[in-house]
DNA sequence: AGCATCTTTCCGAATTTTAGAAAGATGATT
DNA sequence: AATCATCTTTCTAAAATTCGGAAAGATGCT
C-alpha cells in the first residue's frame, strides 16, 4: 500500500465529504478511492470511515488518526522544505498570483530574466484584481497593492506606489484648465472601480485639509490598463499609479496634472508588495523569486 | 514515488552504512535501493547522501531531513497505534522473545489457547537464554526472568520464581544424605551457567547468616531443560525454578531437598516477567497477550 | 597493477495501481 | 409505495510502477 497516497486520499475524502467527490478532486475514480480507503483500514485493522451511499462520517479511530496524520503531513512538508532550502539550485514550480496591471507590466517581463538565472523553476501565474487567499489556493506568492491584513503572512515591499493624475496633452488642450481639485467635477474622469459605483478622489496638500471630489466620466473600469489606454486616447483624466504610466509620461503621451497635490482614492500611500506565507523554512524558490523581484522593482522604479 | 518506502530505505542506508548493506537487510537489490535514494533526492531537489563506492555520508540537507523524518516515522507509528487501539478485534503479528525453559513449558502451550480467542493474531517467537533488547530487535514482548533495568520498558510480573533444590529419589538413595547446605560440596551438582564457570549456590534461613556453597559436578549447562533431565536421570542435585519442575515433583520423579532454606544462585526472589515498551498507545495485541499470559500463569502457578 | 566491493544504468519480468462497468445500497422525491 | 439520482463496492483487464539480475563504471586497499 502506498501509504502517503492513501493518506492524502483519506484527507481528501474527509474534506470533500464523499469518496466520489474526493475522487473528482484528485482525478481518481471512485473505485480507486474506495480501494485506498479499504487498504488503509485493512492495514490499521480499524474502520476509519462510517459510510453508506448517502452519509459519511469519521469513526472515533478515524478521527484520532486524522488529527495525528494532519499534523504529520505538515511536518513532512516542513522536513522537505528544510532539506530543499539547502539546495544550491532552487527548483520546482512557483505558483504566483498578481494584480493584473502590475503583473502584465512588471512581473511577466521579469519572468524571462528570472528564468535565465534559475532555469529549473517553472511558473504557474494567475492574475486578478481581487485579493486572494494564498493559503487556501495553495499559492506561493501574491503580488498585491496595499496594506496587509493577515498576520500569518509576510509582505515584502517591492515599490511605493504614489498615484498621479494624468491626461493626454490633446485632452488638456481641448478642455477647461485644471488648477485645483474641484475643477475635476466638470471633467471626464476615468475611474478605477472594483465594485463599480460612486467614486471619490482625494487630494492632500501640506498645511491644508484634505479635499474630496466626487468624480465621474466617460469610463469606469476594473482594469487599470483600460484606463491608461483611454487616457492616452484623450478620453479624460485618470488617477493612476505612477509605475503604470511612467513610460507614457516620459514619452509625452500623458502629462501630469495638479502635481503639487498628493492624490488618491484610498490610502495616499500604497506600496506594491510581494506576499507569502510565514514559514520556518521558506522554500528557496520563493526566497530567490522575491529577492529577484525586489531587485527588479528597485532597478526600474528607483 | 512510494515515499514511505523510500524513507525506510533511506533510514536503513544510514543505519547500515551502505546501499548494498541496506538492501541486504531489507531484502532489496542494490539496484532498487539506489533508485529509491535517487528518487528521493530528485523529489527533494537536494542530495541527501554523499556516496562513492567506498564511502557514504549524510549531506547537511540529508542530516536535517533524516532527523525530522525519524521523528515523523515515530509519529506515524504512534498514530497507527492510537487508531488500532480502538479496534475491538486485535490483529497483527506479535513478535515475542522468551527465555527457553519458560518458553517451552508455558508460552508455547499457551499460544494455542490464545489463538482460539484471538484468531487474527499471528506469532513470531524466538527463544534464547540471553537478555534481549526488544527495541533494537523490533520485538513486542520479551518473557524474561529477573529484575528489569531499562526504565523505558514496562515489566508485568507473571509469576514468582522461587528456586528449589531437587534430585531424583534414586540419586538420594545412593548418595550421602544432605542435611545442611555444606553437605552439597561432596555431591554432584548440576549447575546452570550462562557463561560457564565457577558456580556458587546461596542458602538463606530465618535468623541465620546466608550460606554460600561453591558447587560443581557432572554437568553444567546453559539449558535448564538439560539440568532437569539430568536430575531426573539421577545424575545429581539441581537448583531449578519451582515452575520448571513442578510436575516432576508432583509425579515423584524428583524430590526437594533442604526445604527449610531459601535457595538461589543470584537473587533469592526472581519473578517471571513479560516486558514490553512503555508506550502512550500500547497496541491492543500486546495488551491482550500480556493479559492472557498473566491469567495463564496465575491459573497454572497459583 | 590487481582486486574486492561498491553504485549506477539498462531492460524484461513481476507486481501494483488504475479506470470502467456492473451490481447493490440508500435516502430523497414524486 | 415506487422511482430516481447518487453513492460505495467488486470484478477484470489494461496501464503504470517497481523489481532484480547483469553489466559497466568507480574507488580505495593490498
Amino acid at each position: 500500500m502506498e501509504w502517503l497516497k492513501a493518506i492524502k486520499v483519506f484527507e481528501s475524502v474527509i474534506q470533500n465529504g464523499s469518496l466520489s467527490a474526493a475522487g473528482r478532486k484528485l482525478g481518481l475514480s471512485p473505485a480507486s478511492v474506495s480501494r485506498h480507503i479499504n487498504d488503509l483500514e485493512d492495514s490499521l485493522g480499524v474502520r476509519v470511515l462510517n459510510r453508506t451511499s448517502r452519509r459519511l462520517s469519521l469513526t472515533e479511530a478515524g478521527s484520532i488518526y486524522y488529527d495525528k496524520v494532519e499534523d504529520i503531513l505538515m511536518q513532512i512538508a516542513d522536513a522537505e522544505n528544510a532539506a530543499r532550502q539547502l539546495s544550491s539550485v532552487p527548483r520546482g514550480t512557483l505558483r504566483v498570483h498578481s494584480r493584473m496591471l502590475v503583473g502584465h507590466q512588471y512581473v511577466v517581463p521579469a519572468l524571462k530574466r528570472f528564468s535565465a538565472i534559475y532555469p529549473d523553476i517553472k511558473f504557474s501565474l494567475t492574475m486578478s484584481n481581487f485579493p486572494v487567499d494564498i493559503v487556501s489556493k495553495g499559492l506561493d506568492v501574491d503580488i498585491r497593492i496595499g496594506k496587509l491584513v493577515d498576520s500569518s503572512l509576510v509582505a515584502r515591499k517591492l515599490a511605493s506606489s504614489r498615484r498621479l493624475l494624468v491626461a493626454s496633452p490633446d485632452y488638456l488642450k481641448n478642455n477647461p484648465p485644471i488648477s485645483q481639485p474641484t475643477d475635476l467635477a466638470k471633467h471626464s474622469c476615468l475611474t478605477y472601480s472594483l465594485d463599480l459605483g460612486y467614486t471619490v478622489w482625494k487630494f492632500r496638500k501640506e498645511g491644508q485639509p484634505d479635499i474630496e471630489v466626487p468624480v465621474s466620466g466617460f469610463l469606469e473600469s476594473d482594469s487599470g490598463q483600460a484606463l491608461v489606454s483611454a487616457a492616452i486616447d484623450g478620453m479624460g483624466v485618470a488617477l493612476i499609479n505612477y509605475w503604470a504610466v511612467r513610460h507614457d509620461i516620459e514619452e509625452g503621451r500623458l502629462v501630469t496634472i495638479l502635481d503639487d497635490y498628493l492624490t488618491s482614492f484610498g490610502e495616499f500611500e500604497n506600496g506594491i508588495y510581494a506576499v507569502f506565507q510565514k514559514s520556518r523554512h521558506l522554500p528557496l524558490k520563493i526566497r530567490v523569486f522575491v529577492d529577484f523581484l525586489t531587485a527588479e522593482f528597485k532597478a526600474s522604479l528607483g
